[in-house]
DNA sequence: AGAATATATACGCTTGATCATATATTCCGA
DNA sequence: TCGGAATATATGATCAAGCGTATATATTCT
């Protein structure tokens, strides 16, 4: 698996991608819903980004049923999930990141549930 | 000292840019006449980019008689620092960055002599 | 089959990024 | 003080990014 750095970081240059990711780096998998409810966004973009992601080798998604669910692609190099992990660090707290771990905790229905939001 | 996610992954997201701070990150200091030999930029767009690094925060500049030297500012949180080092190690040993440092070596005139390239 | 839900894509538009060229600024040395 | 070198900035053209709206596709349920 390789990746270019310039791809990366355009990936993480936009505010919805990251915190996508950030909220996929604490969960494993999320669904399309689940982020776009936590990150308040609108449907077709979120799509929209995701697709980016997707793109960018930066994600992977496996459907099951309605829904699509996203994960951080798990044979990125290790120097990308460093470069994850650390920027996870180092926004722990600050906005709006902090509110997405907590708005994504309280989301109502999630899948696995028989309706999503 | 603070840093938007967005506004560092921006300024990683072009390949001069992050070849000039990868640079700044194995040389301590350089000044642009430096860089814009290793990279082989244009000198505008050289000068334009590094102006970019600088509102972003990213690099300081000190000027010395003739010679603008920049070096990544020391304020920065570590996290950012932390981004930084694991992408230069990510990228070891590839293209263009493996070339640049090279040039950069091979620089016949650099400041310090006489006139710079 | 048809309705409902989740997700993706198409289109038109606006905005911002990048570049090439030209010009301005700052400083050195004669 | 004048000329030239190093660097910065302005300008205009081009191109990609992002968004809102509308629509298409896929899947499940009835």
């Amino acid at each position: 698996m390789n990746i270019m750095p310039a791809t990366l970081f355009s990936a993480l240059a936009h505010d919805t991608r990251l915190r996508c990711l950030l909220l996929l780096a604490a969960h494993e998998e999320l669904c399309v819903c689940e982020l776009t409810d936590a990150i308040g966004a609108a449907q077709p973009n979120m799509s929209r980004h995701l697709g980016h992601l997707r793109e960018a080798g930066l994600v992977t998604d496996r459907r099951q049923g309605l829904w699509i669910h996203y994960r951080i692609n798990p044979e990125l190099p290790t120097w990308v999930t460093d470069v994850l992990t650390r920027t996870a660090a180092g926004v722990k707290g600050s906005e709006p990141f902090a509110s997405d771990l907590t708005a994504l905790a309280v989301m109502p229905l999630r899948p696995g549930a028989p309706r999503c939001a």
